[in-house]
DNA sequence: ATGAAAGCGCTAACAT
DNA sequence: ATGTTAGCGCTTTCAT
């Protein structure tokens, strides 16, 4: 076994209790007593064991981050927004993955929990109604959602979120198309199953639409990645008089897919048609045409989603020292719903619809 | 405070000890007893707490991971490998970033061993002396790394490491420019001292160029994604004479921020220059060209690195029930130095050189 | 099959 | 300023 407390004290000859109140609040103890220790620590390459403390202190300075995957840059920057942001807070970050299936969100959570984890920050397939939050509400562990983006009005309202609104995000991004004189625009789409964002930005296709006097089209559903399997896809495209003049994708990774299909098709874009993304990753700025896109700032929502949640949980247990004149012991809520602004990336990917098109 | 064991056994009229036996192997409690416990279980909404098992088991199943950063799919790929694994084998994962930077590496490995992780995957800036896997191989603590590729000969032949052949994978990708006619050609790399790896890759280079008989030219090192400040390389670029006719880059970031320069310049590619790159991260398959590229399995370094690091944990301490006839109580070691296969990806970006250049 | 009790490493009263 | 002690939740001898 490695070095504990005892062996320090040992070999320091003093008490365990002398060690530990070095270890936490150094000036308590006299500077040659502390010399002796620290000699000790250095000797046995003495470092304190967490377990120890998080079990007599009921908490664990660690986090729990539940993702569907980390396959999606969005995430991946989102992850690593929290880690920076944890570690300049002294917390650590464990961290999971449910590949998109809402079955696994509850086990994720359910293993953090087992670690005692001390908040949760996910992001869901649902946060409408969800087994999994209710879970975490009624044990009272903090948690933030990231991506999913609260209802402003409703049972759910004391929940935390951090997000882009992603209706109105989608809107201005098919204002955008509409102004530059598309008509017929279409939206293509991750499964509204296993993204509730994914529909939040069709509401906001619709409402672009609507605004404009068009026609709405249903939203084409699609696997992550696998255009080609989408037969309502291949017909439409097919067809040079039902074809949209503008794409309009939930996410980036099917933007760039949808490109790729087309060019499959013997499609220009976006001279036969223009493409809009959602996400903006980096990524899409380093291309030829640059893919045109609504603009979340990922590592941000990851940055703003630990600060929000570690409030919380420094709320739930009130630090210590807090004096007898403490303001209020159940101080108000901050700002719950985060709503962090977008930016419309304009690209190549995007122009004018062609000239047979806007005539019409 | 959460309900412990202790309650279950109260309310279950038994001992502590046969909560805890029900818990970890059923079927010496019996069936009467599991009944009532299960019940007083489920009416207090009891989950077993991993801090208490950690500190008296004194192994915690969950293993530290430990990258540069998660804005490189690169790591984001791997990490998603190592935790669908580690899910698969019922470990944890609790995870730290660098920043690329060396001093962060062994604060980061002393966060993790705070916390008693059972072992460590990491990649850092060089593997060939590195102090942090110096201390955590004093402390016994098994560790593997991935994209570091160990040498074959000296003092740590006995680490172990997940990669591909980093130098025989870059020797490929440029033997073929090569075989396109090109004889100009430049390697562009990430600071060799943040990056072993980039440095097994030149020397790659290295051996392409010297088994054609061509000049190899020094390496431009670059700032990861700010290739505008690197002026040896605007020089370069901008006569068209110096010009190189192929960039060999030692990420696809890079190539991709090359490439995206270059068109900036008023370059084509691949029509004026050639690029590859390294890595085979998913989107440059969806570009238009397609990114040439070594393509790294990373999901499955990932994936190979953690059920290494499992092994080397789970031998460390032998299973219990292993009966007296155990063939070797310090059984050989496996393979360590994982090399996993790569594959070049052909893509538009690699074109043989322009007329002008392949007459010279 | 079950219970009693010790102890993993640590902190926080409570003494002194 | 320092020591003594109880106990956080759990597993595991050792009895019964």
């Amino acid at each position: 076994m490695r070095p504990s407390i005892k062996q320090v004290a040992h070999l320091a000859g003093v008490s365990i209790a002398t060690v530990s109140r070095l270890l936490n609040k150094p000036g308590s103890v006299s500077a040659e007593t502390a010399e002796k220790i620290h000699r000790s620590i250095a000797e046995l390459g003495f470092r304190p064991n967490f377990t120890g403390r998080n079990l007599r202190a009921g908490n664990s300075r660690t986090v729990g981050v539940v993702v569907p995957t980390l396959s999606n840059t969005v995430f991946a920057q989102c992850l690593q927004g929290i880690e920076l942001a944890a570690r300049a807070l002294d917390y650590s970050v464990m961290f999971t993955t449910t590949e998109y299936l809402p079955e696994e969100e509850s086990a994720a959570v359910e293993l953090l929990l087992g670690h005692r984890v001390d908040g949760v920050i996910l992001t869901v397939a649902d946060a409408g109604s969800n087994a999994t939050l209710d879970l975490l509400e009624r044990e009272r562990i903090p948690f933030v959602l990231t991506y999913n983006q609260l209802a402003t009005s409703g049972p759910t309202t004391h929940r935390a979120s951090v997000s882009v609104d992603n209706r109105a995000a989608a809107c201005d991004a098919v204002a955008h198309l509409i102004g530059l004189g598309h008509r017929r625009i279409q939206m293509l789409s991750g499964r509204f199953n296993a993204s509730d964002r994914a529909m939040q930005r069709y509401y906001g296709y619709l409402d672009a639409m609507q605004a404009a006097g068009l026609a709405p089209l249903p939203a084409i559903e699609v696997e992550r990645h696998t255009l080609t399997a989408a037969t309502d896809y291949q017909q439409m495209m097919a067809d040079p008089l039902q074809r949209p003049t503008a794409l309009f994708c939930s996410n980036d990774l099917l933007a760039l897919s949808a490109m790729r299909d087309l060019r499959a098709l013997g499609l220009q874009v976006p001279g036969d048609i223009s493409v809009m993304g959602f996400d903006g990753i980096p990524v899409g700025a380093l291309m030829a045409p640059v893919l045109a896109s609504v603009v979340q700032p990922s590592e941000r929502i990851g940055d703003v989603a630990l600060r929000t949640l570690v409030e919380a949980i420094e709320r739930a247990v009130p630090a210590a020292a807090d004096g007898p004149s403490s303001q209020s012991p159940q101080s108000a809520q901050p700002a719950l719903r985060h709503i962090l602004p977008h930016v419309l990336r304009e690209g190549g990917s995007v122009a004018p619809p062609p000239a047979a098109h806007s005539l019409s």
